[in-house]
DNA sequence: TTGCTTGCAAATTTTTTGCAAAAAC
DNA sequence: GTTTTTGCAAAAAATTTGCAAGCAA
């Protein structure tokens, strides 16, 4: 189960949003705590990780989904798509069109070059939406050993 | 520096590659050595590991890029996209306007919900496009503690 | 026979958790 | 004063690495 809603406002938690505030290098969780440590010298790594997480409940920053470190891998190589539930884990795949005709003549021009397109849609799948209502959700693509 | 290219065909890297085929669930390597342990009882997760990458250097298979896990963090909550330059690390925002007209009613027929789309652009920045020939990239983005 | 690949164990890296002490309301 | 949040240290979870031994070519 996910923590609990929080109810206190600390000084921890206004200098972990803080940090992120202004800054457009989508940082990982110790930089975050290497900016908060400056001002906080006390402050721990695991509660940077729980602050970052209340704000992200709260809607006040997102997380991004860029998938480095941890993989699942996938037989089909040709460019497609990947729906993802949230609440059991399962991964589909999806072959949406529209994401490989994407206009990217604007990144080109500034000198980037692009591999490949990602698009990965996050919800519920059919089965989690059914069972919206019961309790547990079915964990199909556990990761722990 | 990633391993060389693989010279040699064996019984685990054949037996990695056939545990993915005919598969659509996406398994993470864990799930991946325990269908090949019951083959070779002997093989280590470390083998799986580097056959797997060994895979997808050679593009019999890919990695999917779902962000589970490992997180960075956003302080513009507003749906946009993101270029991950391959090279340095460095992640810059996208405002990708089809990215967020993407037909998806097939995927609400199929009954699924759908929450955000996410839309991941992968490559090489302006810095390191123009950089290409000099031996050592900017880690930028690094990790490491 | 040569040197790539494996298995094992230990190390790394990122994130989470239990618990007593500190801080918020 | 009560309950939430923190700091610390240890645990978890996923992946990588060093190295001697095994196996492919």
């Amino acid at each position: 189960m996910r923590p609990a809603a929080r109810k206190r406002k600390t000084r921890q938690l206004e200098e972990v949003f803080k940090a992120l505030q202004g800054d457009d290098t989508h940082p990982f969780a110790h930089e975050i705590y290497r900016r908060v440590h400056k001002k906080l010298p006390r402050i721990s790594l695991a509660t940077v990780y729980r602050n970052l997480h209340s704000l992200v409940e709260e809607g006040k920053i997102r997380t991004l989904l860029l998938g480095e470190q941890v993989a699942r891998y996938d037989h089909e190589t040709s460019e497609h798509d990947h729906f993802v539930c949230g609440r059991c884990g399962r991964v589909s795949d999806l072959f949406l069109r529209q994401a490989r005709r994407m206009d990217l003549t604007p990144l080109a021009r500034d000198g980037c070059v692009v591999t490949t397109v990602n698009v990965t849609v996050h919800g519920m799948c059919q089965v989690c939406a059914a069972r919206r209502r019961t309790s547990k959700p079915p964990r199909v693509a556990a990761r722990k050993l």
